[in-house]
DNA sequence: AATGAATGAGCGTTCATTCAT
DNA sequence: GATGAATGAACGCTCATTCAT
């Protein structure tokens, strides 16, 4: 709920920012209507299945034009991942500041992990899905961005042991990956099914009272 | 180390055993055969780009031979798949058959699924990654195998729910979809990176103590 | 001769009319171009042994660009029949129509139907033999145009019939399609032999007066 | 009806003489076997979109033994034609050597032509059909047997012009091309439209009546 | 900047033919 | 002779990308 609304927000605000601030064109519209095209895009078909004249013309634009705003059709996936992880890192690392002790900033963070997708089935799909469907993605698994979100990861569960709030002897890496992978499943499944509302918050709250047990020094 | 066996030792009996019985013939060899190349392609170059006639290559026949096996491009990697679930969940119910109380049944559990992809990075890669690439897989997700698969995890932790092992205020469902997440995803980045031998091994006990303590009734 | 300007006439006409009317882009010229090679191709090596890629060649323009203009290599035939049936029966309305009396008209469709292929002989092997060479065009036999022509020549009769001029003790449809196959068999032979120059002239003139007495009440 | 016994005949004692006179192996049954299921997968399908492999199963033979008793595909389509030709052409011989003058003979052998397919509506088909086809058989338009029988129908009408009964302003040839054109036109029509029983008879006579006014001498 | 017609490299699949058994 | 598994050359069609306008 909140959640859904840092991206809104943040959406919003670089548009407009953009267009009012005047340093750059309205043209930043072109590139995120295509960003927004492309997820509706990918999420119904795949990447591979999906063409780039569906793209272009869901977003209203001629063939060519998406070419102005990315290299390549694999470059669109990514730019859209990049962007919509960065926006996620940037609202969880706002959000997470607030809250104290390394548990309740965990269980945050997978609340809004799945919170954040929970109406966005088709965001969800892409990124679930499709994030491994691109070789150049895959190759460099991941894109910055990504490891970045998994080293934020590992870096609250980090805390949590040097405050010993969690046990220490885990790899706080492989943890990460390991929780990484299981809000991908769970979220997956949800995309590919009924996609049912408030599925996925009753997921993330027993997933976080695993997870914390799960590390819970005792 | 083990568990490798069960595959090598399964793929051994099933094609000696025909080509004695005498009820297929000697092409069953070449069924497999192709299995295997496409395995090491499809591990390589991901499903999408890697080509038909490389599999064929790989597999010592013609492209055309391939036609003889498989419908279809698709079809191999959804054989593929089936196959090699198939022979997890086959090893996977004889061993767990052997261990008394839940516990000890998920530890082994964990530790097979990990172990037996231990030393077989491209068996790994293909089903972490390339599963999500066909269409046709996805769409299906997954395919009766899988589901079978997921059925059979949930079952393992429906049985230490009745027997009292392990909490009941979680969806047994979800949290196999996130068990199965998280093993994918830790395999994932050890197969996509260094893939350092005992990895997984260890990645497996820290992965069962984790979910153990995490369901542990108390 | 004469008749043969109807056909250049009209291309010259609608090619121009076009591109001066402005409605549609000169891209109507590959069309016509691609028509115009296909019925080259097809002529000498048969729609089968024919390539997609001989055609565009030929044409002098990209594989792919085939298929802005057509569907299917089938399609191109099927277009390249309908077009020039539509020439024809075009022509021959007008010129029948400057006809008295069913005789004269009948004689005057049989010299047209051949005179329009003297010289031409590209476009009479692909009419009479590639025709039946495709799956689709052969299982409509035949296509709207086909039928229309076959039901014109049917028409001529009648009214020969209904005016006293001609026997009617015969169907017209039956005699239509034995008259269309008589020139089609004679195109034939013409157009795979020498072709010699005349040689069509000669031989409308002979079945005009066979047919003509053939149907002359009497 | 008399005719298609001709046909019947001929076919019950080739093999039967054959198998009996003991010269020939057995295998001529199969040749046999091959080209009559061929005729049916033919006109099914057409020559392009026959498989060898369909005929072989219609003819209840493995796919490699075609290849012992044709030498290609196109070789089964070309002998196919060969073989029904001569069977048409020895009947006709026979059958016209029992009628005086040319008009009754004339008229005998539209009424053969047409006769011999009533009822064989698959032989018909492949044979006005699929003829034009195989490109082989395309540029040898025809085969010598083909020749063969346009010559013999050329013969009767110049012989009608000798003996005074048809006119002699025009070409046998260029007629015989026509009859044999108007003989085609209308099996075709037959043959891909309803197949009504009579229908031929009924156009044969019509075709007769006119053919034989047409070149009545007067 | 935007367009969209044109490009052409690339690939999955087919199927006539072969040949070891 | 008969088989049918195997072959591999061949081709229609697609679609990401380009570029003249």
């Amino acid at each position: 709920m909140t959640e859904r609304r840092f991206i809104r927000r943040g959406e919003a605000a670089s548009s407009e920012g953009r267009a009012k601030g005047g340093g750059r064109k309205r043209t930043d519209d072109k590139r995120e209507r295509i960003l927004r095209a492309a997820v509706k895009v990918f999420a119904k078909k795949g990447f591979y299945a999906s063409r780039v004249s569906e793209i272009a013309k869901a977003a209203g634009v001629a063939d060519g034009t998406i070419y102005l705003y990315f290299d390549s059709k694999d470059d669109v996936l990514e730019s859209l991942f990049e962007d919509r992880t960065e926006r996620l890192l940037t609202a969880l690392r706002t959000e997470l500041a607030k809250h104290e002790g390394a548990s309740a900033r965990l269980r945050r963070l997978i609340e809004m992990q799945l919170g954040l997708l929970e109406g966005q089935r088709e965001l969800a799909e892409v990124i679930t899905v499709n994030l491994r469907q691109s070789t150049r993605l895959l190759r460099q698994y991941g894109s910055k961005r990504f490891v970045e979100y998994l080293e934020f990861m590992a870096s609250v569960i980090a805390d949590g042991q040097r405050s010993g709030e969690f046990r220490d002897d885990v790899s706080p890496r492989v943890m990460a990956r390991a929780l990484f992978g299981a809000l991908d499943g769970v979220t997956l499944t949800w995309a590919l099914g009924e996609a049912r509302a408030g599925g996925l918050d009753k997921a993330a709250a027993q997933l976080a009272e695993l997870w914390l047990r799960g590390l819970e020094k005792r």
